[in-house]
RNA sequence: GCCCGAGUGGCGGAAUGGCAGACGCGGAGGAUUCAAAAUCCUUUGUUCGCAAGGACGUGUGGGUUCGAAUCCCACCUCGGGCACCA
């Protein structure tokens, strides 16, 4: 038997002619898509611009629903990307019946690396394949039903769009942080107060002092986006550098799997860092899971701690510690082999080792350094410094277990406090002088007896502990006092010494903002003749990307390091010079070559969904209030509910974060956050099946055997689970279920399957089961031989109605909890009802809340009952059914009787029976008396509405 | 190694302190059909029993409770993130 196979699930013809079947579903659903696209019906009208229509908002709250950015593939669909979307267009289509004004639309993030590889592939200009594979997913998305705003597709290509994308890149350009006052400002008002002299430079030049270039390169300082030579993440399988969220833990690229290399490149930086606190601080303002703001908060990695002066013969040497109350105990310093002391520190008797092991140290990529040897090793410099709080000399060591880019290069290293130096002691045989005895538990755990002497310990000890050897003439910390209070007192010794202070550093870098390709936005920025960056003027935006035929990079090995970045943009000569007046005569100047990442455009693309069509702003400000604005006092303002996948964790999330509050401290937007609520939804996974040679054969011809194993091509292959997708050779086209189904099944299955934030395994035998439903649903509708409509005026019984009161509570409650698997069930539970009870045909009462509940799951089939029921127009817009509150409780109830908690009868008393009558009857009843077993019950528990429990 | 999340029938899942397995797939039996497909009806956790009915059952072991899939502790397995970050 062949599985996952749409052709032997075809529905097949039959002889009731007026069954729902796939093509009536087709015609239906063909039918209604262009009604509605005829009718503007899911047009979201704006307070104000050209999208406004004020009487379409009269009294209405606001949703904003949005969908991660897709990127338009050349592969197409496949039903596991709109899996969001769809629970997405459930949810407004639902919000909408409650009265909401709801904008949903999708747009296309077509810049960037897939795109140009894409067309590198099929040898197509990336703006050629970029229209068609847009035009190709719009087509797919139209097909689905899905209730989408069109006026408000964009995509980051369309020069109206990047030209903003430009604007907001001059706008952080223009722009530097403000710690004092905590966010970001105009440049020109740094330039104001370093020319009156309210603001000195830090490292205390007078500003009068400094000519025209001085000047210009103090203020490029400041900038929240700037060029800098800075060690970068150089790739040369995809020719360009990345930033470091692009890097993966084993050093390679994540997209493509290339190895990357620590270089030293001018790059464009963009000033991330100074939002650190801010955006650690307001993930308390969002509605985000658990997960994913702990995934932010460990990217960023604030740690606090402090920094703490050694004199050595060379010159100060500054470590960072987040264990100051461990000073006691350094007993060497370690820096790293890129230490800019290592050379003055080092003996000449200690030379050669030094030189050798720097090189050593240089000749490892990142990744060997990090993963290839976690054993330690070092050498020593020759030379002592001076621990601050007892005056002892300790030995400085080299050694790559230390990194450059965090705190400042260099630690004291306690070995009996951190299990890195402890090793490290151990190896080299440097000395391990304790300064905290650990509890005794901590020795028990261990297996040995207390004591200090760390010869005796199996490794470093990290909490809380009694301190000792930690005294010196003018401070004691020795005694029972925890790690927090212990630092509280070391602090402020080492900054009345002048020795230290209170510091937080991050782990998060600066945004490397460059890359060496073709298809991105070009920088709106030029170079004169000192090299120093100019922006180029507003009104000449958008700075468009030239026509380039050859638009592939230089091909490198990938694990050629010393390749050199080859920029394409750099190919059109006449592009890359331009002449131009920026108030002192015309002049020629060099247009920087490099274009921005993909990022660039997903980190405002919601403000643009808002107001499209703006000639004159990125977005109105009336409008980005009415959509986006905060709420109420304190709350952060955003999206209403963004859903995507988990992947963007870090990188989109937080790049768009970091934009949003540079364009809020600039006033150009009234919310803190853009995305106030986020839903990560599941993955849909597939069965992928590999041959004996490890690699992936199609799925769609793979069989399984009798025996439960499977088979290609009479091969026996081996079954995994994994994202579908094109690489797994697991797809299955939306087209396909749309063919076989119809789209409102596909919807429903896909809703169906399991909770919204799960992933679930696509099985296509099992969308028959939606399938049947919907034929159950229409049969219910309209007989099946003759065509004619079954609904009747008649009132339906009293079970009935009271199963369609509990299905209106039950469904609204989930469809709002984006709980849809279960709503699906209630609805297949009424439906499976109606089936038996409305034999003589369905009763209008029943009818038209029914089709009201299934609308925004299946509003294809909804609308063609609707319609048959009398309505002229959509029922997109009529209000959701509200249950009556008399028909949720019920004259009696049943209770479960349990004998020491296991059900031995059941017992229906009327609803307003006493605790005590429940009690009483409970006892009485016979098959209770049975069980009993002539026992007395010691306790019997009757809970209200539920149950009883006697126990014996 | 550290931090999250999850383990329930043959399968996807439901139930978040109160009748475990809603709903769907698959299986079995039946209707329809010349026959099949499709569709419809009945049934379907395992096990003992002719039956009535009983026993067992939510990864494992313990605990709290009248009562635990659900709460607590320990462990096992799987998935995800981070990882020499001082």
């Amino acid at each position: 038997m062949s599985t996952d196979s749409p052709a032997d699930f075809r529905a097949g013809d039959d002889s009731h002619s007026h069954r729902y079947t796939a093509d009536l579903a087709q015609q239906i659903e063909l039918r209604w898509q262009d009604r509605w696209e005829a009718e503007h019906t899911f047009e979201a009208p704006n307070p104000a611009g050209p999208l406004a229509d004020t009487s379409g908002l009269a009294g209405r709250p606001k949703l904003f629903v949005l969908d991660m950015f897709p990127y338009p593939s050349g592969a197409g669909l496949h039903v596991g990307h709109p899996l969001g979307y769809i629970g997405t267009d459930v949810f407004g289509r639902f919000r909408r019946m409650k009265g909401y004004n709801v904008l949903h639309a999708i747009g296309y993030d077509a810049f960037g690396l897939p795109a140009e590889q894409y067309a590198i592939q099929t040898g197509t200009h990336p703006r050629v394949t970029t229209e068609n594979n847009i035009a190709n997913m719009r087509r797919q998305l139209r097909r689905l039903g899905l209730a989408h705003d069109q006026r408000r597709s964009v995509s980051t290509t369309d020069e109206d769009y990047y030209r903003w994308t430009q604007w907001i890149f001059l706008q952080v350009f223009n722009s530097w942080y403000d710690h004092d006052l905590d966010r970001a400002r105009p440049i020109t008002e740094l330039l104001a107060e370093l020319e009156s002299g309210r603001r000195t430079l830090p490292d205390g030049r007078a500003w009068p002092a400094l000519n025209a270039v001085e000047r210009r390169e103090a203020i490029d300082s400041y900038r929240l986006a700037y060029v800098s030579e800075a060690p970068v993440n150089w790739c040369p399988g995809l020719g360009t550098v990345l930033a470091n969220e692009e890097v993966t833990a084993d050093g390679r690229s994540d997209r493509g799997n290339f190895p990357v290399f620590k270089r030293s490149m001018r790059q464009w930086m963009m000033r991330i860092t100074a939002y650190a606190d801010r955006l650690i601080e307001d993930l308390n303002l969002l509605e985000w899971s658990d997960s994913i703001k702990t995934m932010q908060r460990n990217w960023i990695g604030r740690s606090s701690g402090a920094r703490v002066t050694f004199d050595s013969p060379v010159g100060p040497i500054t470590v960072f510690t987040t264990r100051p109350d461990t000073l006691f105990g350094a007993s060497f310093l370690v820096v790293a082999p890129e230490h800019p002391l290592v050379e003055a520190l080092t003996t000449p008797a200690q030379a050669g080792a030094v030189t050798a092991y720097r090189a050593a140290a240089n000749s490892k990529s990142d990744v060997a350094r990090q993963v290839e040897d976690r054993d330690k090793t070092g050498v020593f410099t020759g030379s002592y410094a001076t621990n601050p709080v007892n005056g002892e000399l300790v030995p400085v060591w080299v050694a790559d277990y230390v990194l450059m880019g965090y705190g400042t290069g260099a630690i004291m290293a306690v070995p009996c406090g951190d299990q890195r130096d402890f090793e490290f002691a151990r190896k080299f045989g440097l000395p391990i002088p304790a300064i905290q005895m650990p509890p005794a538990s901590w020795f028990a755990g261990h297996g040995i007896d207390p004591t200090d002497d760390t010869g005796a310990w199996p490794c470093a000890f990290d909490g809380d502990g009694t301190y000792i050897n930690s005294v010196n003439d003018s401070i004691s910390l020795d005694g029972e006092r925890t790690v927090a209070e212990a630092k509280e007192l070391i602090i402020p010794w080492l900054v009345d010494g002048g020795s230290g202070e209170g510091t937080t550093t991050y782990r998060l870098r600066d945004w490397l903002f460059a890359r060496q390709r073709y298809w991105g936005e070009p920088f709106p920025i030029v170079y004169d003749e000192t090299g120093m960056p100019v922006a180029i003027p507003e009104s000449m935006l958008p700075v468009t990307l030239p026509p380039l035929d050859n638009f592939r990079p230089a091909e490198f090995d990938p694990n050629d390091a010393s390749s050199e970045p080859d920029l394409p943009l750099g190919r059109v000569k006449e592009w890359a010079t331009i002449t131009l007046d920026l108030g002192d005569g015309p002049k020629e100047y060099r247009r920087d070559l490099n274009v921005m990442p993909q990022w660039a455009g997903s980190c405002w693309y919601e403000l643009r969904y808002l107001d499209p069509t703006n000639s004159e702003r990125f977005v109105d400000p009336e409008v980005e209030r009415y959509w986006m604005g905060p709420q109420a006092p304190g709350d952060s303002g955003g999206v209403d509910l963004y859903v995507g996948g988990v992947e963007h964790a870090v990188l989109h999330l937080l790049y768009a974060r970091f934009w949003h509050k540079v364009l809020f401290d600039l006033g150009h937007v009234s919310s803190r956050e853009p995305y106030h609520r986020l839903f990560n939804q599941g993955y849909i996974l597939a069965a992928a099946f590999k041959d004996e040679r490890e690699v992936y054969v199609d799925a769609l011809g793979v069989t399984e055997e009798p025996d439960g194993t499977f088979a290609f091509e009479g091969k026996p292959v081996a079954r995994e689970w994994g994202k579908m997708g094109k690489s797994l050779k697991n797809a299955v086209a939306p087209d396909d279920m749309y063919n076989e189904y119809g789209a409102d099944t596909l919807r429903l299955y896909e809703m169906s399957m399991g909770p919204f934030d799960t992933s679930r395994p696509w099985s296509t035998k099992d969308v028959v089961g939606m399938y049947r439903f919907l034929q159950r649903v229409w049969r219910s509708f309209v007989d099946e031989n003759a065509g004619s409509f079954r609904v009747v005026d008649a009132p339906c019984d009293d079970a009935t109605r009271r199963l369609l009161h509990r299905t209106m509570e039950g469904v609204a409650a989930d469809y709002e909890g984006l709980r849809f698997n279960t709503a699906i069930a209630k609805l297949i539970e009424l439906n499976n009802h109606i089936t038996k009870a409305a034999a003589a045909g369905l009763e209008r009462e029943v009818a038209v809340p029914f089709v009201q509940m299934l609308s925004p799951l299946c509003p294809h089939l909804a609308e063609e009952l609707w319609a048959r029921l009398g309505h002229s127009g959509s029922v997109t817009y009529e209000p959701f059914p509200l249950p009556d509150p008399a028909l949720l409780v019920s004259d009696t109830i049943e209770y479960p009787v349990q004998v020491n908690g296991k059900v031995r009868a059941r017992l229906t008393v009327p609803a307003s029976a006493s605790v005590a009558d429940v009690e009483a009857a409970a006892i009485g009843d016979e098959r209770v008396i049975a069980s009993l077993d002539g026992k007395t019950p010691k306790k019997v528990i009757v809970v209200p509405g539920r149950l009883v429990n006697i126990v014996v």
